[in-house]
RNA sequence: CGGGAUGUAGCUCAGUCUGGUAGAGCGUCUGCUUUGGGAGCAGAAUGUCGUCAGUUCGAAUCUGGCUAUCCCGACCA
């Protein structure tokens, strides 16, 4: 491709908007275009990195048996309540009617649609296990999108889909996706960290999430440096050995006055903050929910929704924590009423603890859960911190952030029973499909691939995915070193090689700082200097320094680049 | 959905406090010079100052609504 008729614009100073590598770098590189926001439009040089991402990750899939499939974005209201998402999901699936008024939606995922796929061909067991997968737009209605890539609202995914007539053998392709995708980022240069998450209400039973470990990740993991516990924090196991003091001391009351804080608490009573327990209140279905934790952790809502089987959890209102006998500030289960109380494992056996009084401006000290609560249930429940033991070997935890990358899921039966993807075993008996689903953000690996190896000037390819396999610079106007750079050009693309072509009439620096924004691996510049020896220069991306080498050694090098 | 910030030329931003005919740099176009890391000189084009209303003789500037974008949080099968 020559520059000059290439389709494209660069920019020189930072996106006002943007503020993570990746987003200011695929602004100002001219791959990608906002629209609006979380909706990007893909330039000419963005698309040929997202093509190369479908390339890599198509390859991964057919190797493990996957058929490549296409599934419609606009679905009907009616297949979304066969499987009962259609009230189960919030705002973030987006209706809409159309012209005859039929309620429909935008897919933000495609387990309805290839169910329905599914059951069309299904009938017997001897045509299980398959795998389908496609590469298709998903649209979510998300309440914040951020990052440029990192979360949209419109995207690209593989999302991948297997059935099975045992969870034995989804077992078994469960483990050559995990690997498949190990592969795939492998292939990119990320070495991601698989933690273990939250399978929600929806039916699953195991989950993992691909992570790129950065500062700008939205998900918060869990680790053990020890035995290699891995997991979201919204879902991690842990322990914390419970605070234990004088188990004879009676409840005292305290003024603490305008203390609502358990920092505040702790300071002012002088305790510390692991000591006191913390009450929290949510709304469920019109009841109040208590829950008991540990001073310094929080509650896991993940968590609490897994134990209430539900989606829907809201903050409590203040009203109906009063109505309960409790007092917000100032909470503590100890005679409340109307109210379903639940005590976290790590503090139901702590002892002396400073709780709230149900009383303004007064705490009690010297509480004992298992003495001093009445009517509550005992729930893992609060989230897991660095301050916390691994669950399995009882080392100290660590905590870091990651992007979620992709994601493999055992879902079960869930679809395959409420869609009837039913076939007839050899017993001549009808059973659901054992089903599992396997997704990938092709549009945030492509950002996090850049967040993941850039330097100050711009991304920094893999070889893999890079839009262009080397670029050719030609520097001044004499028409020898023009020739010379065409020449070179012609023989390369000749040679297979994916070549772009830098032949405008632009300075050296102009064209430097668009082949760094650009990250191609292989940089060839060629000026009358050079020529004089019939050498050209060769840059590696990744490098800071070039060497000359010869005009005719150019092909050869290139070729050994990437055998 | 809460909190914060911003919206002025294609881009980055000044001007707003203290109301008085719209600015700079970069980019674009023309010409000359220059050619190894976003050049120099000369000239030119470019704006419903996000939008609607209000106050005022007069609003980019003051007031209110709306809207868009970004950041933090909530949310995220």
């Amino acid at each position: 491709m020559k520059l000059s008729r290439y389709f494209f614009t660069t920019i020189r100073e930072t996106p006002s908007d943007a503020s993570t590598s990746s987003h200011i770098f695929l602004i100002r590189g001219g791959y990608i275009k906002a629209l609006s926001t979380g909706i990007y439009s893909f330039l000419p040089m963005g698309l040929r990195v997202m093509q190369k991402l479908e390339t890599l990750i198509r390859k991964e899939m057919n190797n493990i048996g996957g058929l490549e499939v296409d599934l419609p974005v606009v679905q009907t209201k009616e297949l979304w309540q066969e499987s009962n998402r259609y009230s189960d999901i919030g705002e973030e699936l987006l209706r809409f009617k159309d012209r005859n008024e039929h309620p429909m939606v935008l897919a933000m995922t495609h387990e309805e649609a290839v169910t329905d796929m599914a059951r069309y061909v299904l009938s017997s067991y001897k045509q299980l296990p398959f795998m389908l997968y496609q590469f298709k737009v998903k649209y979510r209605d998300e309440a914040r999108a951020r990052g440029g890539l990192i979360r949209v609202r419109e995207f690209l995914m593989k999302d991948a889909y297997s059935f099975h007539s045992s969870s034995e053998s989804l077992d078994i392709h469960y483990k050559e996706q995990y690997d498949a995708y190990i592969r795939i980022f492998n292939a990119v240069g990320i070495e991601p960290i698989v933690v273990e998450s939250d399978t929600g209400i929806m039916g699953g039973k195991i989950a993992h999430e691909f992570m790129l470990n950065t500062p700008i990740g939205e998900d918060y993991l869990i680790l053990c440096d020890k035995c290699g516990y891995q997991a979201n924090r919204e879902i991690a196991l842990f322990k914390t050995n419970p605070y234990r003091g004088n188990e004879k001391a009676e409840l005292k009351k305290v003024h603490t006055p305008h203390k609502t804080s358990i920092e505040e608490v702790s300071e002012f009573l002088n305790v510390p903050a692991n000591s006191t327990a913390k009450c929290v209140f949510f709304e469920n279905d019109s009841t109040l929910i208590t829950v008991v934790v540990p001073g310094h952790l929080d509650v896991s809502e993940i968590k609490l929704k897994n134990i209430l089987k539900t989606s829907e959890l809201l903050p409590a209102e203040d009203e109906l924590i009063l109505a309960s006998g409790m007092v917000p500030g100032y909470a503590s289960p100890i005679n409340s009423k109307n109210t379903r109380v639940f005590i976290d494992k790590n503090i139901v056996d702590a002892s002396d603890l400073v709780i709230g009084a149900n009383e303004t401006d007064y705490h009690y000290m010297h509480c004992t859960p298992k003495r001093d609560f009445e009517n509550y249930e005992v729930a893992d429940i609060a989230e897991a911190s660095a301050l916390c033991l691994c669950y399995q070997c009882d080392h100290p935890l660590t905590e870091t952030r990651g992007i979620e990358l992709g994601n493999i899921f055992k879902l079960g039966t869930k679809f395959s029973e409420s869609m009837k993807a039913m076939y007839l075993d050899e017993q001549g008996k009808s059973k659901a499909a054992v089903m599992g689903c396997y997704g990938i953000g092709v549009g945030r690996l492509m950002a996090s691939v850049i967040e993941n190896s850039h330097d100050d000037y711009g991304p920094i390819w893999p070889k893999n995915i890079a839009p262009f396999q080397v670029e050719i610079v030609s520097i001044g106007k004499d028409a020898p070193v023009l020739d010379a750079a065409e020449k070179l050009y012609n023989e390369l693309l000749q040679q297979g090689f994916e070549v772009l072509l830098d032949d405008r009439d632009e300075r050296p620096g102009v064209k430097f700082k668009d082949a760094d924004l650009w990250g191609i691996p292989v940089r060839i510049a060629i000026s009358k200097k050079t020529l004089e020896n019939e050498q050209v220069e060769w840059k590696l991306r990744s490098e800071k320094s070039f060497e000359l080498i010869s005009l005719h050694d150019v092909l050869a090098q290139l070729k050994d680049f990437y055998a």
